[in-house]
This record gives structure tokens, sequence and C-alpha cells, in this order.
DNA sequence: GCCAACGTTGGC
DNA sequence: GCCAACGTTGGC
């Protein structure tokens, strides 16, 4: 799920949720240089819907200019109902990038890139009962979901459209190019995704490229 | 608006 | 702990 339009300054006086020691996030520790496992991600996609529709009577619309209208640019991005998306909510590190998607609308894809301001903290809106997402199962001493904070950076020099995304990945599966693998096409579901920097940088690279 | 993919739930 | 039923996501 997309955020609210609640503006939050990132700042809070350290209200966050549960926050792992060290973790030593992706740290393959003392095994060798190539030893194999989960890519290292340090880069995110982001789902939202740009276009009005009611979710129980509430409008769910938050697109890339609905972050970018909102004081400082930067919203929580609450909501997020699945253990796989929350999970990954849990690893962003203040100051990754994550490219802000256009999801369930006339035009799907990439429209922008936003920045980890505030690292994951209690999702607010699962204790709200008037909220579309309250969690009447969450224990406000042990939330069961967490948002995280994200400024907007820019827009995307072009719109990268989820078909073109897509002729990427299927031609790299052939020839083993950078998108082989990415989440979009391989987690389909998943409203909060990794990127490898390869993956993200490949695809930035597309903005100054012709639409093709 | 349809429906495939897939995550979640709950009976057993 | 399996797995069928169910609900949701999200492209088309």
């Amino acid at each position: 799920m997309p955020p609210k339009k609640r503006a939050r300054v990132n700042e809070g006086a350290e209200a966050s949720g549960p926050r792992r020691p060290s973790a030593a996030g992706r740290s393959r520790s003392a095994a060798g240089p190539e030893s194999m496992g989960p890519p290292v991600c340090s880069r995110w996609l982001m789902k939202s819907e740009p276009e009005s529709r009611l979710k129980n009577g509430v409008d769910v619309k938050f697109g890339i200019e609905d972050l970018k209208a909102l004081p400082d640019q930067t919203g929580c991005w609450d909501g997020v109902r699945s253990y796989q998306a929350r999970n990954f909510i849990r690893q962003m590190k203040a100051g990754q990038l994550a490219f802000f998607y256009h999801s369930n609308c006339k035009e799907p894809g990439i429209a922008g890139i936003m920045e980890v301001v505030k690292e994951a903290y209690g999702d607010p809106t699962q204790f709200d009962r008037k909220d579309v997402n309250y969690d009447a199962s969450s224990r406000a001493d042990e939330p069961k979901w967490s948002a995280v904070d994200v400024r907007f950076r820019r827009m995307t020099r072009r719109f990268l459209p989820l078909s073109e995304l897509k002729r990427h990945h299927l031609q790299h599966r052939r020839d083993g190019g950078p998108l082989k693998d990415v989440a979009l096409f391989t987690r389909a579901r998943l409203s909060v995704q990794p990127l490898t920097s390869e993956e993200f940088d490949f695809i930035l690279s597309l903005e100054d490229k012709e639409p093709q």
C-alpha cells in the first residue's frame, strides 16, 4: 500500500521501533569474496498508485506528485501489509535511493527517485482505527508493521514504462544482462522490492536513451 | 473489468 | 504441516 498524505518531517524524538543493534546488514562476514547468496541490495523500488481508487471509501491515490507536494517533499511510506515487503522496509538505510513506481494505473512504470530519510519505525496507521490499514491484531509494544520516511529527489528525465523494462528483462534473461532477475518481474506482487546497484544503474541509464 | 499469479488463512 | 479456499495485486 502507498503512503498517506501525512507529512512527516524526519526528526521525531527517536520514536523509532525496534532497531537491530547492528545486524551487520548483508555482510557475508568471514566468507570468501565471492561466496554466493542473495545479492547485496542497497537500492529499492516502491510501488504506489497515482490514480484515484477507493478502498473502504478512502482514496488510496498517492503518486509521485503527491509526495513532491508534501512539506519538505517528505512523506511516511506507511500502509505496507505484507511481511516480505515489511522486511525490506526494515532493511532500508538512511540515504539509500528508491525508484517511485506507479502501479495499477494507465501507464505503469518508474516516475522518479526518492531517498530514505528515516529508517524503519512502527507504522502509525496500524494503530489508527479509522485508517484503511488499521490492524487490530498489532500490539503497541510490538508493532507488526513498519514504515520509513522518504524524500522526493527528482523525476526521472523521462517516464520509464513497465513495458520497456519488461523488454529488457526478457532480453537479459536470454543474454544474462543486468535485469535478468529483477524483482519487478520475478516477484510480481511485491510492493517494496530490493534492487542491486547494478540493476538500479542500468534502469537509470535508460532515462537518457530513446524510448525505442 | 477480467483474471492470473501468488500470498494468506484455516480446516484437518 | 499440508493444501484448498480465499483474497489481493496489478497488468492488460
